[in-house]
DNA sequence: GAATTATGTCGCAAACATACGACATAATTT
DNA sequence: AAATTATGTCGTATGTTTGCGACATAATTC
């Protein structure tokens, strides 16, 4: 039982997991909309917006750090954060054209 | 340490949040991309087509019929699965209205 | 009505996520 | 150089997800 089966399945379904995942905690979209209003947010303005603890919202930025949808810039003992847009386009691209082909329809001719 | 704080967070965020929960296993994504080939498939087929147990796929399944995006119709002893058309519409529309104000910087006038 | 088929639920184990306090580090101010 | 400020990492507790075999149920076929 070798666990997590994750990586059988094919990458672009893996990529949009992989975003989805991403965006599946609620302090995460309130962090990337916040991004959006405000660009160049130190961590501790993020943190005061966000009603967690301090350790939490930090762990939640590496996490969409990981994913590279923000990018951190080190400016003395603070950091600003910012969107990472080209990213952000690229990987919400992917899932609109998940969703269009999906919730359309359109494969259908296949068997109906 | 009353614990899952997701429920402090705006409605809109957690919608976001929970749409994009059930489309974090790229499993569920192969279903709904297999479900929009082919409406009408019997739980069994979408076994066959999934590289997991029966079981495993019986409970992504029920995952996916939780937050409403297929739904199963009971034919005999067989179940037809589909794709509930209106809410995959109504949920990657919320999704791409978010994606447009985060991905196009419209918010930054705040700040920047 | 016994066997078969299709499906779902239960129970378990391993892994992963969430949340936070305590500690570590490094820049800045005093 | 001590104190302060901003941030990140570690350890830990608890909760959730993933994956599966075993069992339960209910329709169909023999």
């Amino acid at each position: 039982m070798t666990f997590s089966k994750k990586d059988i399945f094919k990458s672009e379904y893996q990529d949009i997991a992989s975003l989805c995942k991403a965006l599946s905690h609620p302090a995460r979209v309130a962090i990337l909309a916040h991004l959006s209003k405000c660009c160049n947010c130190i961590s501790g303005d993020i943190t005061k917006e966000i009603p967690l603890s301090r350790t939490t919202v930090s762990q939640h930025l590496q996490e969409l750090k990981k994913v590279g949808l923000i990018q951190g810039e080190i400016d003395g003992v603070k950091v600003n954060y910012c969107l990472n847009y080209e990213l952000l386009k690229k990987n919400f691209d992917l899932i609109k054209v998940f969703a269009k082909s999906v919730s359309e329809g359109e494969n259908l001719i296949k068997c109906c």
